[in-house]
DNA sequence: TAGATTGTTAATCGATTAACAATC
DNA sequence: TAGATTGTTAATCGATTAACAATC
């Protein structure tokens, strides 16, 4: 078995069937930890309530071969899944804003399993400079260019408000960052030599927010505001 | 002007556009506190580098008539979105797991604003329950399905760790949840009358990791893991 | 062998993009 | 009027779904 040969149309890769591999991952998981040793294909489609051949597309996209009437070694594929997502090659990252949102973030220990490590945290406020949150020391936001270009940061996180996401997005890509997770609600300007990923809680807000109402009819009566000029 | 009449086909709305809507209401609300008065999409696709087409389809599709030559009245077009996305009509909503993330979406002041208000959080951790977070009492999980049921609440947001997902949004639809924003890192099994949206960090983590290696070529020599079979 | 699953190709579906007519 | 923009229809593109051959 060897490791994912070099594809030239990795870039081709649907960014909806990357987004269901972890899907996938988690769920063989769980088989390693009942005891499995093999999986199909279809065993991921039944367990997870997916289309069978969606399952079957998205795995074959990842350039693993399986065996017919078999399907996969358990832990060979979620090996596979490891390398291919780049999760057993943790990134470092680092992350401006230690609010509640930037808080949490660097407590999530399991990010480091999964591609990322957030190496830094930095902020403007003078109240959190100093505090240690999670393990890290919060450093004055003038110190991240040094820091990146020093330590070659490639991922910035952005849990600030919208009004500084600009700014601080600007600063980190002085510094040399070339990957941005956006999770302040602000659109972010960049090149796109530049991989930007929002993460804009009220982009889902209003998705859920509409189906609500308009695929379970919650919406009250009347159905609108009303203006001055209607009858 | 009326609001948004009946529309057949709303479950047709395509849920990328719907997405696209905040970043519009976003750089609109901008406008007008830079004192404009009309926007047309042109303005609108400029602004934001995003494609004229793109967001001509996306703002017809909420219904409203524009002027030709003109576009829309500012004010018009921001109330007109906000009644199309129920952003003017918040609705209630109960989060389960009073940690970091939990306690950092109970900070968002403006999900109100923006179609979402969380009445009440509740916890299993003895710890937690009785404190204050952001001026809501963490109460016990246990009553959950009761809140639910005496307030007509539809609207489940789940901030617990993966394995109490499950069970939790069971919980909150015996009660009579109808939709449920999941930030759990989980695999939720659902009815399909029953709207479940996933924020799974991890889902993102996948994509951007992946890319910043194969499309920032940042991986490291050899680009795998190495298997003993390996010559 | 029989049959389930992989691997691959074709068909469908839907969203994005382009083209153009209507309008103020 | 001229021209920019809306409104609408057509073309393209890509992802999903279906069909089927190859394989163990």
């Amino acid at each position: 078995m060897k490791g994912p040969s070099p594809n030239p149309r990795l870039h081709e890769i649907p960014e909806a069937s990357l987004r269901r591999l972890p899907i996938y991952y988690r769920f063989l998981q769980q088989m390693v930890l009942n005891g499995a040793f093999q999986v199909s294909c279809a065993d991921l489609a039944r367990g997870l309530g997916l289309d069978p051949t969606q399952v079957r597309k998205d795995i074959e996209m990842t350039g693993i071969v399986g065996k017919p009437r078999v399907g996969y070694l358990l832990t060979d594929l979620v090996r596979w899944l490891e390398n291919f997502l780049g999760w057993n090659r943790p990134k470092g990252a680092v992350l401006v804003g230690a609010g509640s949102l930037g808080s949490a973030l660097l407590g999530y220990e399991r990010f480091r399993s999964h591609g990322m490590e957030i190496v830094a945290a930095f902020d403007i406020d003078p109240e959190k400079i100093g505090q240690r949150v999670h393990g890290r020391e919060v450093q004055p936001l003038m110190f991240l260019p040094d820091f990146v270009r020093r330590t070659h940061t490639l991922l910035g996180v952005i849990a600030t408000p919208a009004a500084a996401a600009q700014p601080v997005a600007d600063l980190m890509m002085s510094g040399g960052i070339r990957a941005i997770w956006n999770f302040a609600p602000a659109h972010i300007q960049a090149p796109p030599t530049v991989i930007l990923q929002n993460e804009d809680l009220y982009h889902s807000l209003a998705s859920l927010s509409f189906k609500l109402e308009n695929r379970l009819g919650v919406a009250p009566a009347g159905n609108g505001i009303r203006y001055a000029e209607d009858n």
